[in-house]
DNA sequence: TTAATATTCCGAATGGTGTTCGGATATTTA
DNA sequence: TAAATATCCGAACACCATTCGGAATATTAA
């Protein structure tokens, strides 16, 4: 992992299409040395994949949310992960220090459809009580990346 | 949009490198009617790009937190997100209902980065208070799709 | 219902790009 | 210093995205 390697890492985050040609460009190095170290950092799972970025919006799931998920005893987060994964609006599922909760980043298609996740959450053994934080607006969302 | 596009997008989710032959075994189509499709999903801004999955850990970035940013105006809003855009340790960054205030995902090399973070947070022109939340596990990351 | 238009699809051909390979150069290890 | 390893390049190859013409289907208009 050196400059050339994170260089190239940027360039992929903003558009994994670029051709190997055009990085090779961009760090002053020929096409199949690109690929060579593309792999590796393939192969050391430093790149863990290649995906699409889609318009939740366009999607139909224009809502954005936080909710805090206060568990009665962390012993059953194990069993409430197991059922939140389960929940197709649930993006992302954290334990965060501090108070024995989980913490979650959802979308859905409108309130209700928000209510409902709510009440299936508030359902799962352990969950005390949730508190919600709705998104109003989303200043930006970059992909994480050292540079 | 119908089911096809969005078996297609759940495969590119997955894997954007998939070969349009294989996307097309997927849903019974040709490649060049599987690429016709993308390319009027990308036309329509449902695929907004192409990118990479890095692996934070792997990068030196093995410190998460969710930080709410509490304003004392919220006329300020504006100029802060400018200062906080400037952050490379912001990854993502919301407005919120509730209070008047910013909610941040960050990522840092550690805890003193988180520190140092935060002091330059407080700097910031109407800037009243900070409350982190620290994440000890991330159960899964996953990216946003209906299905 | 018919006609006209637009959309979606496919097979075949093509052009471009990822990938492989051998060998040269540089770097690291012993 | 010598051996081993890693990194690089140009050239050739193989594969895949893309283009194209035309057929089939769906949609709209008359």
């Amino acid at each position: 992992m050196d400059q050339v390697d994170r260089k190239l890492l940027s360039l992929l985050k903003n558009d994994a299409k670029i051709k190997y040609a055009e990085l090779g460009q961009e760090v002053h190095l020929s096409a199949p040395a690109v690929h060579e170290r593309i792999k590796k950092l393939e192969k050391n799972e430093i790149v863990q994949g290649y995906t699409i970025v889609t318009n939740p919006k366009k999607l139909g799931l224009p809502l954005c949310a936080f909710i805090s998920v206060t568990l009665s005893n962390i012993t059953l987060c194990k069993d409430a992960v197991l059922h939140i994964e389960k929940m197709k609006e649930v993006e992302e599922c954290f334990s965060t220090a501090g108070e024995e909760s989980l913490f979650l980043k959802i979308r859905t298609r409108d309130t209700d459809a928000l209510e409902q996740l709510l009440v299936r959450l508030r359902s799962i053994k352990g969950v005390e009580k949730t508190l919600t934080r709705i998104v109003l607006t989303t200043h930006f969302e970059r992909t994480a990346l050292g540079e």
